[in-house]
DNA sequence: CTGAAAGCGCTTACAG
DNA sequence: CTGAAAGCGCTTACAG
C-alpha cells in the first residue's frame, strides 16, 4: 500500500507514446487520437492503476474544482441539512468540497477564510452568523466567488435562503386561524436577521387578525432546547393566560414542550405550540410538533449551484418558498 | 476582486530579490536571512496581500496537508459531532479536510473516495456503514492511510469508535436495577456490528441477572424515530408485560416514548425507557431521556489525530469510554 | 495524428 | 547570506 501512484509519465512509458498525449486521451478530450493510440493508452493506465493528480492539474489550469464551505457550527442539525445538500450538488458538478467549522472564538471564522483561499478554492458558501457583523471577515469573502445564507454588510455577495417573514407569519397565522388571541413567541438571538425578520411575520400576522403585539409575549433565547425552556417558564410566570406559543425554531418549542409539561400544561389543551425548521425529529416529539417546514439541504444545492452557474454575474437574491406542516401540538386542522 | 493572486515572484520582484529567497523568509524557515532582507520581505508581502498558494505547495512537497472524510449520511446528528471533532483536530493540526457525503447508492461511496484519491489527500478518515460489507470499497482505502470507525473488511486499517458492548450492558444493567425483568431491545439494523455489539451487552447484562434473555422482547429497526415508534407498536402488542424498553439510540427511543404516548402507557410508570448516543435534544424529551452518553466529537477528534500522529506504523484499535446518564425516562436513580 | 516546449507557483538541494 | 537550477504532475498552445 502506499506506493508512488502512477504518473502520466508512467502511463506513456508503458505505452509508447509521450506524456502529452496521454494526457489528452486520459482527460477524454476530443482530440485527435488514433482509436489504436487510444485504446492502448486506456489500457496501460488501467493497469498501472492510474489514478489523476487533481493538484498538478489544479496548479496547470489554474482552477481547483473545490468550492470550501465556512460554517457556524455544524453540529447543528439545520446547518448538517444544508451541507449535505451543497455536498451533493458540489459533486455532480464534478467538484470537491473543504469543509471547516467555525467556533464562537473571535478570529476562528476568518482563519477558516484564510485557510480556503490558501486552498484556491473556485468559491466559498458562507453559512456562519458571525458574517453579519464581522466587516473584516466580509472584505475576506470578496476575494472570492462567494454565497452566502446570511447578510453579508457591505454587499457584493450574493444571497441565498428562505423566506423567514413568511415563516413567522404562517405560523402565527395558523394559531390565530385557531382562536389563539394570547400569542406568544421564543426568539433566537435579537441581532440576527432572521430573528427579526420571523419575529416581523408574527407580529403583521397578529395585526392582520386585529390583534395588538403585546412586548410581554416575547421572549428571546439561544436556539436550544435548554433555551426555549428557561424562556417557556420565564413567560408564562410572566403572562399565564398564554394559550399559544410561537418558537423560532423546533429545538426551542421541544424545550417548550418539556416546560409545558413540567408545568402540568397540557399540549395542545391548554396552549399550543408551533416550531419551525422541521426537524425529522419533531414527527415524533410529544406531541408531535405542528410546524414550518424550512427547506435547508435544497438551500445548500442551490448556493452550490448559483456559485458555479457559468452565466453568473451580479450578485443576486434567492428566496426559497417554506410551508407550513401540521401535526398535533396545536390541535385541530387548519382553520377555516 | 477576484484578481489574480499575487506569487512568490511579485513579492520578489517588489523586494528586489530572488522568489526563492521569499519562499525561505516567508514559510519561516530558521535559515540563513539577514534581518533586514526579511523585514522588508515581509513588508511587500502585507503590502500585495500575499497568501501562499498551498496547491503549489501541495506538488512541490508531495503532500497536500489535507485529510479526507467520507462519510455516510451526514445530516445524521451522531456523524456531524464526528465530524466536528475531526475538522477541529485537522485545523489545529494545520490541515484542511474534504468532505464527502455517500448516499445509499452501491457505488457512491466508491465514488467518494475515488475522488478524495485524486486530490492526493494525505489520509482518509472513514464514517460509512457501507465499509462493513464493500470489500472493494475497503480495497480502495488501502491505497492510503485510512483510519474507520467500522470494522473494514480485511484488515490494514485502524479503527476507533466507543465500547458498544458496554453501551448496551450499562443500559441494560441499569434497568435490571431498577428491578425490571422483563426488558425490551429495539436494535438498528442487524447486519451492523454495532448492532450486534450493544445488542451483546444487553443480554450480557440480562444473564448477569439471572434473567433468561426472551427472543420475543428483540425488534428490529433503522435507527430513526418512525422505526422506533413502529417497533415499539409491534413489540406491546406481542409481548404487552413489558416494562422496560432500551432502544439502541436516541432517536429510536424518541419514537418508542411517542408510540408508549399514543399507547396511553406511562413513561417511566408504565414502561421504562432507556436510549444512548445522549442527542442535545434528549435533555428536554417529554420526558427527559436515560441514555448512555457516547463520545462522537472526541471520536472524530482521535480518529484525525491517530491519522495523522507522525510515529503511527502498524494499524491500531481504540475504543473511547461510555457512560450512563440518568435522567427521567427510567423513573428514580440508579439502584444499590 | 503525435511530440516537444513552456508554464502553473511552489520547494529543495546545491552553488557561489 | 543569496541566487540559479531542477523538479513536482499536469495542460495548453504550437509545431511537425
Amino acid at each position: 500500500m502506499t506506493a508512488r501512484p502512477a504518473t502520466l509519465k508512467d502511463v506513456a512509458a508503458r505505452t509508447g507514446v509521450s506524456f502529452q498525449t496521454v494526457s489528452k486521451v486520459l482527460k477524454g478530450s476530443p482530440v485527435n487520437v488514433s482509436e489504436a493510440t487510444r485504446a492502448r493508452v486506456l489500457d496501460s493506465a488501467r493497469e498501472l492503476g492510474y489514478v489523476p493528480n487533481a493538484v498538478a492539474r489544479g496548479l496547470a489550469t489554474q482552477s481547483t474544482s473545490a468550492i470550501g464551505i465556512v460554517a457556524g457550527d455544524l453540529a447543528d442539525w439545520a446547518l448538517s441539512q444544508f451541507v449535505v445538500g451543497a455536498e451533493r450538488e458540489a459533486r455532480r458538478r464534478g467538484h470537491a468540497v473543504l469543509i471547516t467549522s467555525a467556533r464562537g472564538e473571535p478570529d476562528d471564522a476568518a482563519a477558516c477564510v484564510r485557510a480556503l483561499l490558501e486552498r484556491r478554492v473556485d468559491g466559498i458558501v458562507a453559512a456562519a452568523p458571525q458574517l453579519e457583523h464581522d466587516c473584516e471577515l466580509a472584505q475576506l469573502l470578496r476575494a472570492v466567488p462567494t454565497v452566502s445564507i446570511h447578510h453579508v454588510p457591505g454587499g457584493g455577495v450574493s444571497l441565498v435562503g428562505s423566506d423567514h417573514r413568511l415563516t413567522g407569519r404562517l405560523a402565527t397565522e395558523h394559531l390565530v386561524g385557531l382562536g389563539h388571541r394570547r400569542v406568544a413567541t421564543i426568539t433566537g438571538p435579537p441581532d440576527r436577521r432572521v430573528v427579526s425578520s420571523r419575529a416581523h411575520g408574527y407580529r403583521s400576522a397578529l395585526e392582520a387578525a386585529g390583534i395588538e403585539p403585546d412586548p410581554a409575549l416575547v421572549e428571546a433565547a439561544d436556539w436550544t432546547p435548554e433555551g426555549g425552556y428557561q424562556a417557556t417558564l420565564r413567560l408564562l410566570a410572566r403572562a399565564p393566560d398564554v394559550t399559544a406559543l410561537f418558537a423560532q425554531n423546533d429545538l426551542m418549542a421541544m424545550g417548550a414542550l418539556s416546560a409545558l409539561h413540567r408545568l402540568g400544561r397540557a399540549v395542545p389543551g391548554d396552549v399550543a405550540v408551533a416550531g419551525c425548521d422541521d426537524l425529522p425529529v419533531v414527527v415524533h416529539t410529544v406531541p408531535a410538533l405542528t410546524t414550518i417546514h424550512v427547506p435547508f439541504a435544497e438551500t445548500g444545492a442551490r448556493a452550490v449551484s448559483l456559485l458555479l452557474e457559468p452565466g453568473r454575474r451580479r450578485p443576486e437574491c434567492v428566496l426559497l418558498p417554506v410551508e407550513l406542516v401540521v401535526r398535533d401540538s396545536c390541535g385541530g386542522g387548519v382553520a377555516p
